[in-house]
DNA sequence: CCGCTTTATTCGTGCCATAAACAAACTGGC
DNA sequence: GCCAGTTTGTTTATGGCACGAATAAAGCGG
């Protein structure tokens, strides 16, 4: 009902207990004086808070000290965050392929397993698909040491009841209760998000110092997707459906798009869009490697020119800038916006990194701002791979990190005028 | 330092106060056992907290009961906010004019008063004469009355330190500190804050539910900008430089902008454009009502052609309507990016709000995706005229009513690997 | 006047961060 | 070896604050 529930005395302690276990795990190894100074906490607060949660196994006490050298003063007794008390399982469904992974409550990969699916298969073989690689990487773990299962689905969720609503690449999957399900076969807590919002939880996870800063995250793969990290919160649009920077209208008066508008962004960096691009080339007579390649069996995607460009095939490394340039106006206009502090690339875009992000990077300067443009940061993910995989596993870990929001009581009368 | 600081349970009685402050405020007049239920906060403490607030003069009882009419039990006790205990001043600077009021707590208008300005005039006479409206609208008001001021500025600033940086429209205004120079003069506390910001803090204070709601709020003036409500925070982008979705690019090989890009939105749209596409009307022979109100010495801005527009005329409505389809395709992408509850259109568009909004609305429904432009609602702000001005307003007043954000320490390190 | 209901207050309790004093553990100098 | 200096960590008492429970207040209907 009331969003608040300040009142109560015993957040606070909660919430003290969170922030210690933070300030713990982005510090590792540190210890209860570091602590206090980095949270303004009491040293007396932080001893008790910190004895409490050794006492719960969540915190321990580690050999070692400062690495800083000669020190004066009594040394510290060094700190870390049990990563072993609790295992997550992190599962991410894509269209033609299902991973899972088992991790510590760090969010280090302890064991990892994936099959290839059948995007058309009915969810319930696909469902038996994803219990059967959960249970591989399960293998030895007992049961009440698991915390719990984050989920990363690939479409539109309703995410309160874990229910995974349409996902444009799976057509079969429509209103599937996934998390539901997954709760009662694996009987423990399953939360479900997509994947493009773990991606950006990860990216918070692992940098902290994101934490004061906002962050926008462009992902690459069949289609474009986009992500908000406003000051450490993960942005969610009403009923999940931001992101969908593949829709931005570049061009009014460009070609029609599947989605009904025309000139979106993904009429012009889809994956198909880019194949047509590369065919468009070879059909004019250019793209000698290209047309190569295709003769030699390979299939004509854009990992393919990618490839070839980085390899030094100049014409595939003009459609690679011409990717960039779109998705440069794209960002630009999210810049505009925004005035993000950072934009980070993820996706498959490994092959072709540097190349992209410099075409970007021009479009960027070109097209934003100068003030805005002038202090952001444009980059690629450090993980790319298991991004959401990972973000996954945060979205379970952070219940146990994480502060919570304080928020008003929701009161729905607008305001009457006074006397 | 750190920017925690839950540690200290005085933060908490503070954050409850403020809580019931607000309450009382959204649902005034009402009881301590609607505030108790609304809060989540338990009768005991509601009493307490009030009585506080009372002894603070910050709330008041009223004689009168509950509307509901027959009801059982005790009739409550009324509660109000004590809006006459503090003034608030607050100042509008626009490139054409300046505007201050008076205001209660609640943010109800006492004085008001305006004059015009010469935008090329220098910061120090101008500031002579933002002294001379403030001084009008506060006569008196003793000054231990007055809690402080809000300046509302069209430009960049540095809000911390209350400096205006720039301001396209006002070229002498450099490196202003006008926050400091008014309070200097003032003898109040002083807050600046972007005109755009303004406007969304306005709405959120007049509405309390947008506070679990994301809003976009469109101005239309000689430029076209936005800014955003994100579930009651108001976002501000690095350096406070978000909102200029004049700049989106709704066209690669459009005509060249001034701010350096191709096919912004403001070649469309800005005041300019829309009275040189008035012009190019005439010239082709069309715009015959156009034509026959400038013979009549009106000049050629979009108010005429919006007026002409409502009124009736045929190629004016077409201007307007175009001009709604540009706004439109702009507002399509950010609603596919951010999926917003609400889209507020506010600024100069009076005369031909319908109009506009119905053409916003149409191409709305052409470019963004179904499932986010199905629920979002687009409309027009209640109060156009002074949003800005009475934003500033309560800028100061949410000081006391706006619980602050729980934030986890700055901390800069990336996590190291565990084990 | 008595049950019934809802509002408001009072008083005591318990929780929790904190202040202050103290204990612990090391360095360096004499 | 010993003492001053320094930083870490703990203990104990304190005070603030929300809260539970009991109680008072104020109406209604019979």
């Amino acid at each position: 009902m009331s969003q608040s529930q300040i009142g109560n005395t015993a957040l606070i302690s909660r919430l003290n207990n969170r922030l210690v276990l933070h300030a713990v795990r982005v510090m590792q190894p540190t210890f209860r004086a570091e602590v206090a100074r980095k949270t303004g906490l009491k040293p007396a607060t932080v001893t008790s808070i910190v004895n409490l949660l050794i006492d719960q196994q969540l915190l321990r006490e580690v050999p070692g000290t400062t690495d800083d050298g000669a020190r004066f003063g009594r040394p510290p007794l060094m700190l870390e965050v049990n990563c072993d008390i609790k295992r997550i399982l992190a599962i991410d469904l894509e269209p033609d392929r299902v991973r899972a992974t088992l991790t510590d409550l760090r969010v280090n990969i302890l064991a990892y397993h994936e099959e290839n699916i059948d995007r058309f298969e009915t969810p319930e073989k696909i469902l038996a698909r994803i219990l059967k690689v959960s249970k591989i990487v399960l293998q030895g773990v007992p049961h009440r040491q698991l915390l719990g299962a984050g989920v990363s689905l690939p479409g539109l969720i309703d995410q309160k009841n874990g229910v995974l609503l349409s996902s444009t690449n799976m057509p079969r999957w429509i209103d599937v209760p996934i998390g539901p399900l997954l709760e009662k076969e694996l009987k423990i807590p399953v939360h479900v998000e997509r994947s493009m919002h773990l991606a950006a939880l990860y990216e918070k996870w692992t940098y902290p110092h994101l934490q004061d800063r906002k962050v926008v995250i462009i992902s690459l793969r069949t289609g474009i997707g986009m992500s908000l990290l406003l000051n450490g919160q993960l942005y969610v649009g009403m009923q999940g459906l931001d992101g969908e920077i593949g829709h931005t209208i570049v061009d009014v008066n460009g070609k029609a798009c599947e989605c009904g508008s025309r000139g979106c962004l993904e009429t012009f960096v889809s994956a198909s869009a880019i194949a047509a691009r590369g065919r468009e080339m070879i059909d004019a007579g250019r793209g000698v490697a290209l047309a190569a390649a295709l003769r030699q069996g390979r299939t004509l995607a854009p990992e393919l020119i990618y490839e070839l460009a980085r390899e030094g095939d100049g014409d595939c490394a003009e459609i690679v800038r011409e990717v960039g340039r779109y998705i440069g106006i794209a960002i630009a206009n999210v810049i505009n916006l925004l005035a993000p502090d950072e934009i980070v690339i993820c996706g498959a875009i490994d092959t072709a990194e540097e190349l992209l992000l410099a075409a970007i990077r021009a479009q960027v300067n070109v097209s934003a701002l100068p003030r805005s443009r002038a202090n952001v940061i444009v980059r690629g993910a450090t993980e790319k791979e298991k991004l959401p995989l990972l973000g996954a596993a945060v979205l379970i870990a952070q219940e146990l990190f994480e502060l919570p929001e304080l928020r008003h009581a929701g009161m729905d009368a607008p305001v009457a005028a006074c006397g």
